[in-house]
DNA sequence: GTGAAAGCGCTAACAT
DNA sequence: ATGTTAGCGCTTTCAC
């Protein structure tokens, strides 16, 4: 099993009969390489399947060739998120075209924040991709920021004045549309599991929720089944869960427990609409003849619920690809710019 | 937001006062430093927040300092199957402590394969975690053997004399104790929906259901309602899904059209179990009532269930801490070995 | 178009 | 216990 040697520009050049330099300038640009040249450089290396050495190269050239994908949540969330999955896929997979090579960190805490900011400091990568959908990242970014790393965020991050670029999909626009749906469609009381407070996706969700409820409370005026106090109803009918199956149940029996003419929910995640179908089973409600109910997502958790579940679609493809995209463009030079991303209602079976 | 020229060992060297080599020392063994020099040097490194550039160590010790987590799966199964983010987690906490970083490639068909082969073969990394559950990989552990990479693959190889360490839980030995407990407590007519063939956890899986089907029908002679022809019996009760929860559905209702007398089912994943769940409800089958099913891996999915999954448990922190454990022995030079992990019956309320 | 030479930041003999 | 020196494999001026 002895591992064959691996062979070096050197060998190219000499096997060529090139200098090293000549086999480098073909390696990269292609440019200033008689096609004489090129053509025994290139028969060289399939001959013995050569690939140069990136850390050579990062050492010479001061580029990594690869990015960090921070993943600064706490731990057992990411076994309850599905979409973690999908937008690692993306990412992985747009950054494989680029051949660009991506190393996984965690941060849990304090701690870990000021390890992995030192790693990352050391150029061990030329960027980072930032996801922090459960919990506040700004001391995270702006460590990032501080230590003069290229960043883009995979949300919309609270401070939008900080230098990095970011993507997400328009939450208060998916909110709205959640809810006109399920407006527009017979709900009256409709009421709102949200993801947790911090993220400034929560806080947009939220505020499409309110916009859209109090818009159509004024457009219909008489109807005695809407609420009256629309300050009071929406303190009382959005509470705050963690995306957990869990905390959606949690949320929903709370909710149901304050007003049990709700009709309606839109929950900030498939996985917390999972566990809300299982609080308003318990409560022998009906979906979606009792209450219907539009989840968040579209994750593989969406198809499989019982009933499946009608919601808003985050397009992870794009959002990585323009992730990736974003990062590259930022370590070029470019000043960082934020991407919304549309997304989509996809209607299933837990509406009418 | 300028990158501060990042400091490196030189400027240590001099702000502690010493040479570069014992800094370098320092770094590494920590022996064969005065507790003087020590000092000093620890406080230059805190005062620059310095730290080792990865790249030129690897240039210059040849090791690189990380390793590849290789998925060897066609990409949509990534969505579907929970398993890898519980293993990609356990592996990555324990290269944590390590601290060794990792990268992350998937591999779908050849091409890829031949291009990651090469790609790990210009010495990016030190080893590969090897994963492919879902199709044989049997050709790309060979490509690696062959490259001379260290390699640790976490299943049982089908080619178990191929120099490479494994860790896996006893597929065999879960099987039985699903079926076992499905027999125990009544089932009678129990089928079994496997995961694809190829993987030889499947092989093994298979025999420990026909194993104890078999000894339970000969223990039992007499009982008129256990199946006469063995032989016949397996080949039509035992059918191949793809893991998912689609091919779970579907496999049900060819299982059920079969035999509509069948009252336990051992599936080789929660996905599939829940599509069996769902397949059984579209005939009015009532779980567990009517017919009992087990699951395995305790995926979150077993949780979420309607109604909550019984399963057989795979330690994925145990298996990833092996993997890990194994991967740097092997790397160290030792022989690999493959490693065996017990697996265990939770109960829930899809059985009797 | 091509080669010579310097150097990226670090480690590892070797000498002291 | 510490410093000196020579690379690791590659890129990149700078001459030619």
């Amino acid at each position: 099993m002895a591992q064959q040697r691996k062979s070096t520009i050197h060998d190219i050049a000499q096997l060529a009969g090139v200098s090293r330099a000549t086999v480098s300038r073909y390696l990269n640009g292609h440019r200033w390489v008689s096609s004489e040249s090129a053509e025994k450089i290139k028969a060289a290396i399939e001959q013995t399947h050569y690939v140069a050495n990136t850390h050579a190269r990062a050492l010479a050239t001061g580029k990594a060739g690869s990015v960090a994908f921070l993943l600064g949540e706490p731990q057992k969330l990411l076994f309850e998120d599905p979409n973690f999955a999908s937008l690692l896929r993306a990412v992985a997979d747009e950054l494989g075209k680029r051949n660009t090579s991506f190393l996984m960190m965690t941060t849990d805490n304090a701690q870990e924040e000021q390890r992995n900011l030192e790693y990352l400091q050391a150029g061990h990568v030329d960027g980072v991709i930032q996801v922090a959908w459960h919990q506040d990242s700004s001391s995270m970014i702006r460590g990032l920021v501080k230590a003069g790393i290229p960043t883009v965020v995979a949300e919309h991050p609270s401070d939008d004045t900080l230098p990095v670029g970011y993507v997400h999909v328009e939450d208060y626009g998916g909110a709205r549309k959640a809810v006109e749906y399920l407006l527009d469609h017979g709900g009256k009381r409709v009421a709102m599991i949200s993801g947790p407070q911090g993220p400034s996706g929560t806080r947009d969700r939220v505020r499409g929720f309110i916009d859209t409820v109090t818009m159509y409370t004024q457009i219909h005026q008489g109807d005695p089944s809407l609420p009256v106090n629309l300050q009071e109803y929406c303190d009382t009918h959005i509470v705050y869960g963690d995306y957990s199956a869990a905390s959606g149940e949690e949320c929903m029996t709370k909710l149901l427990a304050q007003d049990c003419t709700i009709d309606a929910v839109f929950v900030s995640s498939d996985a917390m609409a999972v566990g809300a179908i299982r609080a308003l089973r318990n409560q022998g409600l009906q979906i979606p003849q009792d209450v219907q109910i539009i989840g968040f997502d579209d994750s593989s958790a969406a198809k499989l619920a019982d009933p499946p579940l009608t919601t808003i679609r985050q397009p992870f493809d794009e959002i990585g690809k323009h992730l990736v995209q974003q990062l590259m463009q930022i370590i070029d030079g470019q000043a960082p710019v934020g991407v919304t991303l549309p997304c989509e209602l996809v209607v299933r079976e837990s509406t009418r």
